[in-house]
DNA sequence: AATCTTATTGCGACTAATTGCAAAAGAGAG
DNA sequence: CTCTCTTTTGCAATTAGTCGCAATAAGATT
């Protein structure tokens, strides 16, 4: 698991304690290498040990994500997911009504991140980055 | 109060029934005129009446946010805020290390609105969006 | 290897929000 | 006005996620 190696230097080299807790989250995170709720990875880490706890996987989650090597996403399935930067940047579209999600370039953000750049210094997190609205078949749908 | 009975005969239309808890909480979002916590409302509405529940509190911002009616955004304060469509449009910029909310324009959300709409048939739900990253002043700040 | 400092964990309590269900009430028909 | 059908409400229980704090353990120093 070489990626996960990497993802601990990192942490290691900014100054982080590794605990196993750390380790067994990270890989569970980088081996699935799709969107995982907090929960799945505890269920996965509690299988290879019982000394885990819920709470340490949330805390490791905001960790890696305010270090800029996981993204964050609510779905609308009530549940946050977690997925590492690894992945090709993309925007989900969540349909407010039927609650499918559709995963689309995100080519078309390039320029509002520049823009938001220049115009606010804002370093904006777009890689993943989730859009509510109404899908195209429940638009065509009677309404009811 | 006009505006609040515009609210509710659209919601008459759509064959929804009309409550006297929800006629108070479309009241106090549509008096109000900013972002409001399910709380602040069901605080405000109590002072009215003690007739009214938490629940239906988030069960009618449900509904308005469902009719487009409403917007519903995290902006990262641990409680999700709702305010009318009435509102003009913007982007909150939110930073992940500080907190901060800065209010940006939309205007550059347009292209991207009709590319969804163009590509995907989505019609995304752009008038009030967050986005997530790093300000300003957090990125001139020394690394700790 | 022992010690020290500080970060991290586990636990339990807590908060925001959601859900199932029986009771209540809105809206339309007669 | 009453009856009926369906939606909506209130309540209590539940869920996802957070927080404070004492105990533990990582990593640096010697």
């Amino acid at each position: 698991m070489p990626y996960t190696q990497t993802f601990i230097q990192t942490l290691r080299q900014r100054g982080y304690h590794i605990t196993p807790q750390r380790e067994m989250i990270i890989q569970a995170l980088v081996q699935n290498e799709r969107h995982m709720t907090a929960e799945e990875i505890f269920n996965q880490v509690q299988s290879l040990t019982q000394s885990t706890n819920i709470a340490t996987v949330y805390r490791t989650l905001e960790l890696l994500v305010d270090e800029g090597l996981a993204c964050q996403n609510d779905l609308g399935s009530g549940r946050v997911v977690y997925i590492t930067r690894r992945h090709g940047p993309h925007i989900h579209l969540i349909c407010r009504q039927c609650g499918n999600v559709i995963d689309a370039d995100n080519q078309l953000l390039e320029p509002l991140r520049a823009w938001l750049h220049e115009q606010y210094g804002f370093e904006a997190d777009l890689h993943h980055i989730s859009i509510r609205g109404v899908c195209d078949t429940c638009l065509s749908l009677p309404q009811s």
